[in-house]
DNA sequence: CCAATCATACGAAAAAAATCGTAAAAAAAT
DNA sequence: ATTTTTTTACGATTTTTTTCGTATGATTGG
């Protein structure tokens, strides 16, 4: 049974994810350039993820050192499923597209999307 | 500026977007199916939905009937952004593939995914 | 060696979100 | 006509999430 990460801590797992570890000032520094927020409000934060059992680390040395401990596809898909169905009506397609008109994806991103397309109905 | 719903009022949200309107009874029996809250919590939800500018009501019967007062592409849109960048490292493409690997899309929803990217490409 | 800095721990406060209880009025049922 | 049910309003409580202050010990620079 895994505690579902909240808004702030998914911003940090997003990030530890990214850097494979992480020091809580690793996390503050990255944090504090879109966010204004204390150091200890971070250090906190990550104290409770630990405890969660979303964070481990590495106490050996007095900076901890710290580093995911759910595994970044499981947590995505279990994020996904829930934003899907509440935002989206459950529809998946209508989320792929809107997902699709956002940004602008490259055409070697269009080409692995396709591929994948193929793939999964090649499956089925 | 908009105000963001919460998870809570996303559902209700979602609902009232696809019922078109719908009265605090309504979505209450939608929601009683599967969560497990009170009358009055739903109402108050909604109430405070009305306050913030989400829904819009008719009050001309004593039953009060409720309207999305917020786009849904436009809300899904900027719900999305915000839920790629912190869930998926802002990586749209991997959203996708996650959200597609998902449920098991129809060979019909994939043709028009792959349209829908032939068309991305022509614009751009 | 001493002061300044940096790190953790811990509890508490503040803010945000969700839930509920009760009252009052209208409508429906008996 | 009276009781029961339905609905809203409103405040208050509870729960969750976010933020911060302070104490304490380690490390570093002068």
């Amino acid at each position: 049974m895994q505690a579902k990460p909240t808004e702030s801590e998914l911003e940090i797992l997003s990030l530890i994810w990214s850097m494979k570890k992480a020091t809580v000032r690793e996390i503050h520094e990255k944090l504090a350039e879109t966010k204004d927020t204390g150091y200890t409000t971070t250090l906190k934060t990550m104290q409770v993820m630990h405890a969660k059992g979303l964070l481990t680390r590495d106490e050996q040395n007095r900076t901890h050192v710290y580093f995911p401990a759910v595994d970044e596809q499981v947590t995505q898909k279990s994020l996904l499923s829930n934003f899907v169905s509440t935002a989206f009506g459950g529809s998946a397609k209508n989320l792929v597209m809107q997902a699709l008109g956002q940004g602008n994806p490259s055409k070697e991103e269009l080409d692995e999307i396709r591929a994948f397309l193929d793939k999964l109905e090649k499956e089925q």
